[in-house]
DNA sequence: CGTAATTTTGACGCGCGTCAAAGCTTGTGG
DNA sequence: CCACAAGCTTTGACGCGCGTCAAAATTACG
């Protein structure tokens, strides 16, 4: 639970399916719980559920019964627009919260859905809050977690309402990298669990735009990019284009 | 999103200052709490200060101490960009709360100031948090309402970031509308506590390009303009640019 | 290995930002 | 109560960033 330990680069070590230190790390990270407040939040806790690649694991308008922490893979949250097209509100990387959202009116306003082969811990809310009503410090890391989702909201909403797309591109790559470097992986190498497609929805352009601004920063020795595989070269700069003057880690999106 | 409850449509009603059934109505108006669970809420907040036009509530970096719910007037939250402009990232109007945003890493990430005179309750954040422990059924509101917001914030996101002006201005324009309304006010006629240069920062438009918008908006018959009074003529067509069927009540933003 | 989906490349146009200047408010002092 | 200054808001002219359309190149997958 500690933060920033380097683990190695095995995605998951190897801690098999237990729920206690993978998917609920986002709940026990910040401040870190007693023990046997884990315990009793990990009793609680479903066992994991599995996704395929493009599986929902809810969609629009389902009942809202728990709310899910991204064991392995990557889901994406997403609607279908009034023209059909979809709109891809997020990416939920291992370690993070899916389904925050939907605690107000008891139905998801999106769906999830599994960008590749994922699993997920369930946490039925119900049990949570009854929980958090009992322990304060649970309680207390709720409330974190959702001001910091909605700070992070803040943030990105002012990102891609005005910044130009090649900031936003920068912003998305850099914020990535932290929140994958946060679960341990490498901060300038990583793997896009997303489409270009995916991506250029979410960053609100065009595919052909994405594309471009990709082979732009590849000359301008940014980035390295192979297919899903893209290395930060130059931190520095990129963290410059996203308006951080230094690189304290980013919020979610 | 609350629900549609036909309030009055006198504003305030003869309530005066008491914080009960004003400011905290955000607190407590979509499950009632029961009245003993009010008369402990209203124990902890601090008497309406009161803010001029121009007032800081709080600024950036500030500890956090309190939300605040907003009794009369309206707040801007906003911050300083790198380049020194100014950003604005929300308005909030009465019974709306103020610095969810700040729980997580107790400071406030942006500065709320007054965009006309206005007053404010304190609600300190130490006691609320310990009052939830205690009450299960204030504990659930709160985490209702932080929900809501990141819904609202997921929904502005998008449309700001995919729509183009003409319907940011339309999403606005009934946004507001609908805000206000759920206070009691007309839900087709209001007045702007924000200035068009505040509006278009919002928006991430230029001045020039709202101005331009409301002219066109005024000439196709949609809205009344008289510099801060609007007037929503055609709300059936101001929903569809907004890009809703029907007009279920909007998000805050 | 063939077919479909994704990604890339190029040409072109439009929406909206930018610059500049003219009204139009709002506030302050004489 | 008017004069002048310092905003705001509007209007017009112009240019660029990024979306759109079309088609080639590459990749993914049965």
């Amino acid at each position: 639970m500690a933060q920033e330990h380097d683990r190695s680069r095995e995605p998951m070590g190897a801690l098999g399916q237990s729920c206690r230190d993978c998917s609920l790390s986002e709940l026990c990270l910040p401040v870190a719980l007693d023990g046997l407040t884990v315990d009793e939040l990990s009793a609680i806790v479903e066992r994991d559920s599995y996704l395929e690649r493009g599986e929902a694991l809810y969609q629009v308008g389902d009942a809202f019964q728990a709310i899910y922490a991204v064991h392995s893979g990557a889901l994406k949250t997403a609607e279908l627009a009034i023209d059909g097209e979809e709109q891809i509100f997020g990416f939920h990387l291992p370690g993070e919260l899916v389904g925050l959202d939907a605690i107000n009116d008891k139905r998801h306003p999106c769906s999830a859905v599994a960008l590749e082969a994922s699993s997920v811990c369930a946490i039925p809310y119900d049990q949570l809050e009854a929980l958090a009503a009992k322990i304060p410090g649970l309680q207390r890391q709720l409330f974190r977690i959702m001001s910091q989702e909605i700070l992070a909201d803040h943030e990105m909403l002012h990102s891609l309402a005005r910044r130009r797309a090649e900031d936003r591109l920068a912003i998305m790559l850099v914020n990535l990298a932290d929140r994958f470097g946060r679960r341990g992986w490498s901060r300038d190498r990583l793997r896009l669990p997303m489409s270009r497609g995916e991506l250029s929805n979410y960053l609100a352009l065009a595919p052909e735009t994405l594309s471009r601004l990709l082979k732009r920063f590849e000359q301008q020795g940014l980035i390295a990019a192979n297919g899903r595989e893209i290395r930060l070269l130059d931190r520095r700069q990129l963290d410059a284009l996203a308006g951080r003057p230094d690189h304290p880690p980013g919020g979610s999106c």
